[in-house]
Order: structure tokens, then sequence, then C-alpha cells
DNA sequence: GCCCGGTCTGCTCATATGAGCAGCACTGCC
DNA sequence: GGCAGTGCTGCTCATATGAGCAGACCGGGC
């Protein structure tokens, strides 16, 4: 396409898409035929020269998304778009909506739906609407009973995707990570919390994120590890957690001591199961992000553009 | 329009837009039938929640030129686009090709062409390719001999465009301002200069530049003001200079006295014009842009998006 | 219960657009 | 100069889309 095409085409574009001209009416403007207009309007597109964008919160981007599914073997993916997003907060926001309106949509719904918990997690619970589901019954997959500030929100998560849903919750009543591995085991062979483990490795369904390994995590806020802590692991190579289990880039855990000390599913567990819905978003966790698609954690993620594209291309 | 219909003209718009399917195919996929689809996506475009955006240095915005001559008089406007611009050189860069692509197009080709001089003008001159025109006589409208730096880029702003338009350049063999009434009225009598501003004043077409009212303006650079004589000006009212001639937001020239000293056509001389070529861009200008098109100096205006929108709205 | 104005739906028909193709001009090679 | 190959042009025809309209539907007033 030699310049003066390239130039022709922009005119072409303008009157097309600024004015809603036909390709006829253009034709005439530019002294074109009005198959060299739809060529030129064609190349423009080809090229790249006509962007297009949806401008909305719920605003999805389905290229993006098949590329997760085809070249990252994941069974789904969602993808929000960044276009017109102001803040991290926002767009933590629109992942939230996007996997509350995923959960809305599922079918077959779920009978029994494993959660864990932290801010993303709460935030989805907030957008699901009341009778999302009819009768899903919501089991914590990891333990979680905070020891200091933002007490219940953990179990709040639970009790509103359930009470929304129609149905009850069941919660894990235990800390997140123990001490002790001997007070750990102790805990697990408790009947209640076996029970709980139990249904919970029986959910149709596991929705949960992953956290940055960074002081910000839930960890560190809850109290269940220092920040000192968390520069161990991430001296060990850990990029974040999910279900409370610190990963690095390859999703193995790095601290086995600690994962021993951890109160929940296991990984290998989350693995086996048919459908794993990862709700990741936001700079911090594209690392996490990255290590939860490479080692098949979850089945369907929902996160946003850069970090799709991050997945994909770096 | 209720949230129902708004989400699904937003997942229509995704299929449409982003895959390429038709109204009917979305039809299907969403369980509506192709004219509701259709619907949808005009009101998805009307809400203005799909953006259409021209990616190119030499894009336009027509819709922007119209409102121009129709709420501001003009008898022509070319806007030129801000997607995709890095930096306010490229801004200027995109208005001055802008403004050669005009001259290039423009009809009758103009025989005698008065001319400014400025970092814009010359811009422009840049930008022209030989055999823009053939046979176009460029005359300097404004005295512009610089005293100390860039010496010549007057000259061969005029020369330049003469060159390539396959003609010759009448240079005005004087400084932009004088310090003394007296030598400014001895030096408009010698018979050149004299000359060369009745053939000015002959001109087919004017083309000429702005400057704010500010440290960096051109007349500093080329020593014939102190930052001082700016300040001062900008205390009485000036936004600005065309053909070197200061005015406030109404177009009034702000200093008569200082006007008397300045070499060249007078403002009025300039509205009088049939055709008068401002070129105008960048955030500092968006004063005596206003100024120019309130009083009339310009019948074609050439400007950047910014400074449309601030000429129209703001 | 019944009527009325407004809104929405799914149609018909006209128009705009894209796919595909034959012919033509141009280029490089012999 | 002749000729095959390449790419562009302007057509035909099929398809996609938009305008306009008759009837269905809904909510409110009597």
């Amino acid at each position: 396409m030699d310049e003066v095409d390239e130039l022709l085409s922009i005119r072409a574009a303008e009157l097309y898409y600024e004015e809603n001209k036909t390709q006829d009416e253009i034709g005439q403007a530019l002294r074109l035929t009005r198959w060299k207009v739809g060529r030129l309007l064609a190349q423009a597109k080809q090229r790249g020269f006509i962007r297009i964008e949806i401008l909305h919160p719920r605003a999805r981007r389905l290229p993006i998304e098949r590329r997760l599914r085809e070249e990252r073997g994941l069974d789904d993916a969602i993808v929000v778009s960044h276009a017109g997003v102001q803040s991290p907060e926002e767009l933590q926001e629109r992942t939230a909506q996007a996997a509350a309106d995923y959960l809305t949509a599922l079918r077959p719904v779920p009978r029994t739906l494993g959660v864990s918990w932290g801010r993303t997690l709460f935030e989805i619970s907030q957008h699901l609407r009341n009778g999302w589901a009819t009768g899903v019954n919501v089991v914590q997959i990891n333990g979680g009973v905070s020891l200091n500030r933002r007490p219940g929100t953990a179990a709040a998560t639970a009790v509103g995707i359930a009470q929304k849903g129609g149905g009850s919750a069941t919660l894990l009543p235990s800390p997140a990570i123990l001490e002790q591995l001997a007070t750990k085991e102790a805990i697990e062979s408790d009947r209640v919390v076996a029970g709980v483990i139990e249904l919970a490795r029986s959910s149709d369904a596991y929705l949960f994120s992953a956290g940055a390994a960074d002081h910000n995590s839930v960890h560190v806020e809850s109290g269940y590890l220092s920040t000192a802590d968390v520069d161990v692991l991430v001296q060990k190579g850990a990029v974040g957690d999910v279900v409370g289990r610190y990963i690095d880039s390859d999703g193995n855990i790095v601290d086995p001591a600690l994962d021993a000390r951890t109160v929940g599913l296991t990984l290998d567990e989350l693995r086996a199961a048919p459908l794993g819905i990862a709700v990741v978003a936001g700079t911090a966790k594209h690392a996490v992000a990255d290590a939860v698609v490479r080692s098949r954690l979850c089945s369907v993620l929902v996160t946003d553009e850069a970090t799709a594209l991050h997945l994909l291309d770096g």
C-alpha cells in the first residue's frame, strides 16, 4: 500500500466512522469507486488504523479470552476490559463483578461450591445478586478465622454467597496456618473439621483467588504470617499463595513445612477438581496468575486485560 | 433501557465488534431476534458505549471541524486527532503536516501567498512536498530578521515554501519590532520595504501562526522582547501575538505604542483578507487561538483536537 | 371490566456491504 | 517484441443491515 492509498484510507475511515457516510457517498467525495472505498476501509482495519473499544464496566475482551483458552489450555476464561478504568480498585471491582456474573450464568448450577476467602472473594460475594442460584451450599475450603483485623470477613463471604444463592454455608472452624504441626494434625482430626474438609472435597466446583507474595497479603494482615516470613518465602521463590499455600512460578509448594501446617484442601485436591474458578486481577498478581494457570490449579480464570496479556505475551 | 438490556447490548457489541459475528449469529447466541440485536447495537452506539478511533498521524476529527465551522463561523477548519499522540512535539508536527496538506489541496492555487514566520511556519515549510504548487510567489508579511539565535529561519521558511511550490520568495528586510517609532517609520518608507509590504497586501492568501504570550515566545528568543516586556504585556491582558502584534482575548492590540513600532501588515489588513489560514496548536496557545477566532483574524483554522474543543466548550 | 396511549416486537422491503471473479494493465524476463 | 505472472479494477450476485410499520402488550384511569 503506497502512501497515497494509506492517506485515502484514513480520509475514507473519517467519513465512514465519524460522518456515517456510505461507501458510495465516500466514493463520490474522494472520486473513487465504492469498491475501492470498501477495500481501503478493509485495509485501514487490517492495518490497525481503526480501534474500536467498548467503554463499559461490564465489557469483556473476547479475543483475549479465546487466546487464553487456546494457548493456555483453560476450559474458559473471562477477561474484563481496561477501557476507561481510572484506578486499580475499579479494575478489581470489575473483575469481581465478572466473576459474580460467571457464577450466576454457570450451568449446571453447582450444588456444593467450595470457596476460599480474602478481599477478592468478599467482593464477589457482594456483587452477587439475591437469587443468583437456588439452593447452593457453600463450604469453606481453607482455614480462615482471622486473628485480628476484619474479624468475620471469611465467614461473611461464605455466608453471603450461600444466602444469596438460597442455600447455607458450612464454615471451616480453623485458623489458616497453625504454629505447630501437631496442632494442625489435631485440628484436622477433629470430627467437625474433618467433616467439613470431607464435604469440601466433594464440591462440584471451587471458587478461589490467589494472593501475591508481598507485605499486603491477607495472611500478613490477618496475623498468620509476619512480613519477615513473607520475605523468606519470596527468597525461596514464592510468587503468591492459593488457599493459603505458597507456590513458586511453576506451582510447586515452596515451603513444605509451612504447607503442612496449613489447614484445608491441598493444591493437588484443587487441581483434581472438574471445575476450579480462579479470580485473579491486578498488576501485583501477574506472577501468581501465571503460576496458577501454568500448574493447572484452575480450569476457569477470571481476570483483567493486562494480566491476561501478561499470561499470553510476557 | 433497563440494566438487562444494557448488559445485553454490551454482550452484543463484543460479539459484533470484537468477534465479527453477524447480528443474526449474535441473535442465536443470545436468544434474541436479529432486530433486537440491531436495536441493542444502535443503543450501545447512541449511549456512547462504543468508541471508534482512527489511529493515524494524519487522522482528522471531522465532527469537530464541522462544529468549528458552524459555531465559530470559520470558512474551514482542520482538526488533527490526538489519538495515539505521545508528546506535544508530535502534536505540533501533526498540525504542521495538516497545514501542509491543506495548502497542497487548496484550490484555486494562490498566486501570491503571504506568510509569517516562527517555529510553526518553519515546520510547515519542511512538511511541504516539492511541487506542492506550481509558481507560488511567497511574500513575508511581517518583519523577521532574527537578532541572535537561529539566524535565517524566517528567510528559510519563506524561501522553502516558495521553492517547493515552484515560485520565488520576497523577503521583508526589516526587524520585527524596532526600538524607536521614528526608525520604524523610516524603514517602512524605504522604497524596497514599502514595495514588499505593498506586495504582501495584494496576496491572495495568508498563512500565519500565533504565539503564546510567554517567555518561550520567538520574540524573546529572537531578542525583540525581554521576558520583562512579555510580563508587562501579559499584565495588560495579552494572550499572544499574531504577526508580531500582541492581542488580548478579544483580539484588540494591547500596547498601541509597541504595535506602532512593529513592521508588517496590520491586524486589520489581515482581517480583510479573503483567505487567512491560521495554524495554532498546543495547550499553551488555547487562549490566543480563541482570540484569533473570536476576532476573525483568520477564515481558516488548522489546529489540534484539544485546542478545538477548548474553542467550542471551554 | 374496558378503553386508551405509549412502548416494544417482529415483520417487509429497500439499501449497503462483502465475496468472488473476469478482464486489464503493468512488470520482468527472454 | 512477445509473454507469463502479478496485482488491481470494476463488475455480479449473495448477504447483512437499517427504515418503517402493523400489531401485540402493558399499565393506568374511569
